[in-house]
DNA sequence: CGCCGCATTGACGTTCGTCAAGTCTAGTGG
DNA sequence: CCACTAGACTTGACGAACGTCAATGCGGCG
């Protein structure tokens, strides 16, 4: 099946809590260096040697915190970095001068955004925390300079764009071909399986977004994004609480999302 | 205004007639180094030194002409090089398993295809020569090489990838919350515009493509593009006889496809 | 406790998809 | 050079899916 949303577990990845930290240390004592923290296997290269560990860990400079709600870059605004996320959630949307605007994508811990600022030096979306975020920023001149001569961090640069072009084939599969039951399924498996990999329930999620977001994304009305969670729900597949969804048949769903395999 | 689609003009590029070459000189002797290439505009950096010309010159091992309906590479072939097209035109599709598909672009003389196979080592979607066609092999191997030393290319390698995820985002813009017309008539000016800059006419155009793909593309069914072209031909606002398309009125085709900028 | 934003649900309308018939054109072979 | 054919395109009638508008419900936060 094609799953239509990024994927970061396409590699292999250690199962783990997101944010646990040893309670006997304080939280700015926390020596944060990309070579100790625990989302080093989602947003850095596996394949490195001691030298190279270091040598990473300069490409962080700095630590930023997106309050909920808030911009971490906008539309038109100058590209100077990337941004690995840390703790928190996002969501990427590009607006028409009509007003209109479309949410591009949602992003959590160890995926990184800004990507789109690369063409023209100004970034051409806006990202914004949905809930409370901290990202590491990573100039891009640096990630340059050092992929050069780190080829693993050279390789790890093209994969990540390269999979956000192959996760964008596969919204635009969804949003020119799917209807809105299979539009929304796909979201769902897509969301939960990402979530699993960062050590959550595979079958118990809170989404950080509204009914208006998703459909945004989904290229749907919020009313229909409602309706389709009832319907789902009505029909046994998952359990809806405001955000709160518990999958309850996830093979029901992924039934759902992938139509008729047989006429 | 949004452009939903590859924009290589974004960066200054020359006026030129695509595949002009002088008539005294046989074809199979003209030397087609990048470096003397009249595409070289589109896919190659601008600021290089005549060193750095010279080694650009090491990237295309082999060009290679494909027929009309044959494919570059398909979905599930390793990954190996990107192409970058020579002559000709190319549609990009993804395949769900069920067997619709769905086109995820147009690429035509001096786009690069191929990016997608970069994160799994293998393609992910199938490139298809819609017209005669001659490419220009790029081993990566030799691309992430040769980005290491040359600035300028590991820039441009990099501007590349951010354009297509930047185009994309335009296209989810468009499959996500715009109606028919505005879908056909953002796809046309796109066209128009980008044939403009290879010097074809800025209001004359042949469709290398059915109304099926362009309804893949633009999330239509075909009946629902030859219809829209029909109103558009009732309109005024272009002029349709098969493929065969002439744009009559373009700011009112542009003000169909930025819809209601003031209510 | 009350308010406000978010979510749900219903009734109705529009757009686009579906099905079907018919036309045009480019390409093929006699 | 022309007739034939298959694929592509057009057009119409109808229906389904989703959008729109509106009323109501719910829950979290101050």
């Amino acid at each position: 099946m094609f799953i239509p949303i990024a994927d970061p577990t396409k590699e292999p990845v250690a199962v783990f809590k997101a944010g646990v930290v040893p309670l006997n240390m304080k939280p700015q004592t926390i020596k944060v260096a990309c070579s100790n923290c625990n989302l080093r296997e989602l947003c850095m290269p596996l394949d490195l040697n001691a030298e190279e560990l270091r040598r990473i860990d300069e490409l962080v400079t700095t630590r930023r915190k997106v309050k909920r709600g808030a911009t971490l870059f906008h539309n038109g605004e100058k590209f100077n970095a990337l941004y690995a996320i840390r703790t928190g959630f996002f969501k990427t949307c590009v607006a028409a001068e009509d007003g209109r605007d479309q949410v591009t994508g949602f992003q959590m811990a160890g995926e990184v955004v800004g990507l789109d600022g690369i063409v023209n030096d100004h970034h051409t979306c806006n990202a914004v925390a949905l809930e409370d975020a901290e990202v590491c920023v990573m100039p891009f001149e640096r990630i340059e300079e050092l992929s050069r001569e780190v080829n693993a961090l050279q390789r790890h640069v093209h994969k990540i764009m390269s999979r956000e072009i192959v996760r964008e084939h596969g919204v635009m599969l969804l949003l020119g071909s799917m209807r809105a039951e299979e539009r929304l399924a796909a979201f769902l498996l897509n969301l939960a399986q990402r979530l699993h990999a960062r050590g959550f329930s595979p079958s118990e999620l809170v989404l950080r977004m509204t009914r208006e977001e998703i459909g945004s994304y989904l290229g749907l009305k919020l009313e229909t994004v409602s309706r389709t969670f009832s319907k789902f729900a009505e029909d046994g597949i998952v359990e809806v609480r405001q955000r709160h969804i518990r999958i309850l048949n996830t093979p029901a769903l992924q039934h759902m999302a992938h139509p008729v395999a047989c006429h």
